[in-house]
Parts: C-alpha cells; sequence; structure tokens
DNA sequence: TTGACAGATCGACGAATGTCGATATATTGA
DNA sequence: TCAATATATCGACATTCGTCGATCTGTCAA
C-alpha cells in the first residue's frame, strides 16, 4: 500500500471537531484501524517500551506469527504513518514515531487541542 | 453483542503499558476498532459536537445510511462504551460517554496516566 | 383496538482482513 | 561466485465486516 497516498495521521481530523469531512472521518477511521488490531497493538507497545529500535526477526517469535505475517503488520502500521523502517544491513529496525501517536492521543481528545 | 462481556473501554491497557497482555491487547484492539469505520467516526463526531442527547432518526439523513445500517454502528459504538442509549418513548437517544472517551485519549498516550 | 411509526434483528451478499506456505529479493560472509 | 539468512511479496483460504431489504417489536395517538 505504498501507494502515494498520505498516511492517515497526517490528514486525520480530531473526534470533535466542529466539522468533519468525509475525507477526514475517513482519515481517521484509517487510523485507529490501524490499532484495530490486537497484534499490531503488541508491535506499538513492544515499541513503545523500547528505547531503541526493534528488529522485525525479533518480534516474531514475541507475537507467536508467521514471518509474512509480522511482516504485513509492520506494513500496515508504517502506511498508516505511525512506524519509522530503517534497513540496517539485512536486517529491518522499526521504531515508534512518537509525534504520530501523539496525534493520535490528540484526535481522541474531546478538547481539541489539535491538528 | 450485548452478551455479557465488558465493554473494551473498561478493559484495555494502555499502548505504553510496561506489560500488556494478550486479554489486554485484544481489549485495546477492540476499542480501536470500534472507532475503524468512518461512519462511526462521525456519528461519534456528531454526538461530542453537541450539547444534547441525539436521536437515530437524526443521524440516518446526515450519514446518508439506511436505518438499520446506522443501527448496527449505533450498537457496536454502545457496546464497546463508548455510548450511553436512553429510550424516549419511541425515539432511541444516544449520547457521548465522555469518560470513555478521556480513556481512549488516554490509552493512546504514551506518558502512560491511565487506568 | 387499531394504524402508524421508530428502532432492532435477521438473512444475505460482496468486500475487506488476517493468516499462512511458497517464492522472490537483497545482503552478508566464505 | 555461492550459500545462507532476513525480509517482502504473492496466492490462497477462512473469517469478519459493512451494507441493505425484509421483518419483528414496542410505543403512541386516534
Amino acid at each position: 500500500m505504498t501507494t502515494g497516498v498520505e498516511p492517515a495521521v497526517t490528514c486525520c481530523a480530531p473526534l470533535a471537531a466542529p466539522v468533519l469531512s468525509l475525507e477526514e472521518a475517513q482519515a481517521t477511521a484509517a487510523l485507529f484501524k490501524a490499532l484495530g488490531d490486537p497484534a499490531r497493538v503488541r508491535i506499538v507497545n513492544a515499541l513503545a517500551t523500547s528505547a531503541e529500535p526493534v528488529c522485525s526477526c525479533e518480534l516474531e517469535p514475541v507475537l507467536g506469527l508467521s514471518q509474512p505475517t509480522v511482516s504485513h503488520h509492520l506494513k500496515k502500521l508504517t502506511d498508516a504513518g505511525l512506524l519509522e523502517r530503517e534497513q540496517q544491513g539485512k536486517w529491518a529496525y522499526f521504531s515508534l514515531k512518537r509525534d504520530a501517536v501523539e496525534m493520535l492521543a490528540a484526535v481522541a481528545d474531546l478538547k481539541g487541542v489539535c491538528c
């Protein structure tokens, strides 16, 4: 899904926005949907509690999922704009884009100090 | 899905939790999944920007969806613990459970002042 | 009691999603 | 150059999801 479309996190609007266009609702929903799977929540949690980027190979045993499936979830999160991918030789390291998650929290904040 | 199971919002854990059980990851994912649809984002937005509870019949024309579909989405959000349902005669009024949405924002907060 | 209306539930359908094994691509070390 | 390893992609499959028309349930007014 690396289609040149903007990642959801860059064009979403807060839940309490005074007006919410169809496109903004879609982007906001896409952002939440990216976290709407237990495996992806666990990936984000693993990255959130790690100071350093985490190797993909390290996630597979933790999640108990096959390598293609983990790769699939990592791609979804990266496409949504929540993860950063970094190639180190033959290993792929992922880290959380803290500002993107902050944006997510702001989207969920009804007091709407966001965007 | 009113099956006596706890709504996701009551048993989810923050994304940055030091440890995250499988069940907590599932509950957290379920909460995000509840908001992972544009129609449901728009419903929450409509309720967030309204001081009074909103009638279901008022949502249908706004969303441009059929009555069963709107009812379906309202049920999903209510089951997740995000909405409150109130029967007024033959009308059903829905309102946002502000504390539940606050919980959602806290779950997304990496600084983890939650639960 | 009956007719009208709001809303929930049911059944069906196509589309999207999560998962895996098999394969392709790329990088390293010998 | 070649073998080994890490990761992405592909193809397939079962399951879930969003949507609708039809129907059921409950409430009000006449």
